[in-house]
DNA sequence: TATTAAAATTAGGTTAGTCTAAATTATTGT
DNA sequence: ACAATAATTTAGACTAACCTAATTTTAATA
C-alpha cells in the first residue's frame, strides 16, 4: 500500500486525464503530462495494474480502480492543502505554488495533513479554486463554467481558474484577474473568439478565447 | 550543485559523526547510521570526493569539505526549523517530529525557508535544543555540559537532549523531564553512577548514567 | 481490401543505489 | 614479527525508472 513517488505521479497523471474527458488515459497522454518517453509508460503502467491501482488495456486506455482512486485523491487533497498554506501562511502568490506543492504532496503523515487542514481552517478550495477532498475523499462540487459559456451582459465572479502554470497566472495577474474578482462580459468577438470583459473599475480588456476558456465562474 | 536525496542523507551522516569525536567518519559507522551495508558506502564515498563534497582516505576517514559543509548546514537548518514548525504550528511533540522532518528537510525552496524562519520568529534553537543555523550557516553557541558533569548541589536547566529517538524522548516524557525544566543534582551513585536529581515541585528521580549524559544542562 | 500512419510494446541499455560473498588491506596482541 | 581480527574494497547481481531503436498491433484511408 505504499507508493514510490513515481507511483504516484502516474496515478496523479491518470486521474487528471480520466477527469477531463472521455475514456481513460492513453500511454501517449500519461508520457506527455510526465515529460517522458511514451515507451518508458508502459513498464509502469503494467506495475501499476498489477498492485491493481488501475485497470487497463488498450481500448480503453487506464483508468484508476476504487483502491487507485482513494490513493490518488488523498495525493490531490495533500497537494491542494500545501498550496493553500504556502498562501495563506507563507506569502506565496498563486504563481509560485505548484513547483513546491509537487514536493510537498509526497510528505507521509497523516497527523501533519490533518493539523494543517485545521490550521487553514477546513479549506474547500485552493488559491486557484480547485476543491479540496476532505478527510474522507469528498469533494466540493460547484456549478461554474468556463467564461465563453455566459451570456454578454452577464455579471460573473472568477472562482476557477484551469491552468495552474506560473506563465498562466502570471499573464492573469497582469490582466488584474484573480479569483473571487467581479467581472462582467461586454461581447465576443466574432473572428477569433475573443472576449472583452469589465473588471471593476469600468477596466476593460480582452481574453484571447485559449485563456477564456480556462477561466471558470460563476 | 544539485544533490539527491541519498547524497544529503550521507553528507549529514558524515557531519554528525565529525561532529561529535576525532577525526572523520569511517566507512562503517557511516553504514550504521545510514542502516546499510558498509560496501555499498564504498561506492557513494567515492563519488562524494568526485563531486568535492568531501575527503576522503583510509586513515582519516571522510571530512567534509568547505563545500560539502554548507550544503550540509543548510540541510540541518532545514531540518531543524520543520520540527520547530511541527512543534510550535502543529501541535506536534517533541518525540513526533524527527521522522516528519526527515523527509520535509529534503524540500527544495530557498523562498520556503526563508519564510518558515520568519513565521517561527527565526529561533535559535530547535525542540530539542540543537542549534539552527541561520541563512549564513552561523550556529549559536552554548557552554552546555552533560548532567554528569555538574557538581552535586547545582541548579540547572535543561538546555539540550543529545538523542532525538522517539523512544528516549518518550522516555523523558515520563520522567517530567523537558527542555528549560530547572533542576538540582542531588547526588551521583557510586555502584552505577546513577544521577539523582530533584525536579520542581520537589520530586526526585534517578537517571541511568546513560541517560544523564545524553542531557546537557547549563 | 491493402496500404499507410499512428500508437503501443518489446528489446536492449543506462544510472543510482542497494545487496552478498569474496578478497584485500590494516591493526593489534602476544 | 606474525597470526588473528577488523575494516575496507572489489566483484557480480538486483531493482526502479528511465532511454532509444526496432517491431508489432491497431486504426484510418485510398
Amino acid at each position: 500500500m505504499v507508493l514510490t513517488i513515481t507511483e504516484e505521479n502516474y496515478l496523479k497523471a491518470i486521474f487528471s486525464l480520466g477527469c477531463s474527458g472521455e475514456g481513460g488515459a492513453n500511454n501517449q497522454s500519461i508520457a506527455e503530462k510526465l515529460s517522458i518517453n511514451p515507451a518508458s509508460v508502459t513498464d509502469m503502467l503494467r506495475r501499476l495494474h498489477e498492485k491493481k491501482f488501475i485497470d487497463y488495456n488498450r481500448a480503453d486506455g487506464a483508468k484508476l480502480t476504487k483502491e487507485g482512486l482513494k490513493l490518488t485523491i488523498k495525493t490531490v487533497r495533500k497537494h491542494r492543502l500545501w498550496e493553500t498554506f504556502l498562501v495563506e501562511k507563507m506569502n506565496f502568490s498563486w504563481s509560485e505554488v505548484h513547483e513546491v506543492a509537487e514536493q510537498l504532496e509526497h510528505i507521509q503523515s497523516d497527523k501533519l495533513l490533518n493539523e494543517l487542514d485545521k490550521m487553514l481552517g477546513y479549506p474547500k478550495f485552493d488559491p486557484h479554486g480547485d476543491p479540496i477532498p476532505d478527510a474522507q475523499g469528498k469533494m466540493p462540487i460547484t456549478k461554474a463554467k468556463p467564461l465563453p459559456d455566459i451570456e454578454i451582459g452577464r455579471k460573473v465572479r472568477v472562482v476557477n481558474v484551469a491552468d495552474n502554470s506560473p506563465s498562466f497566472l502570471k499573464y492573469l495577474d497582469k490582466q488584474e484577474i484573480g479569483l473571487n474578482n467581479i467581472l462582467v462580459v461586454k461581447e465576443i468577438q466574432d473572428f477569433d473568439k475573443s472576449v472583452l470583459v469589465e473588471l471593476k473599475g469600468k477596466k476593460e480588456v480582452f481574453l484571447s478565447h485559449e485563456a477564456s476558456k480556462k477561466i471558470f465562474v460563476e
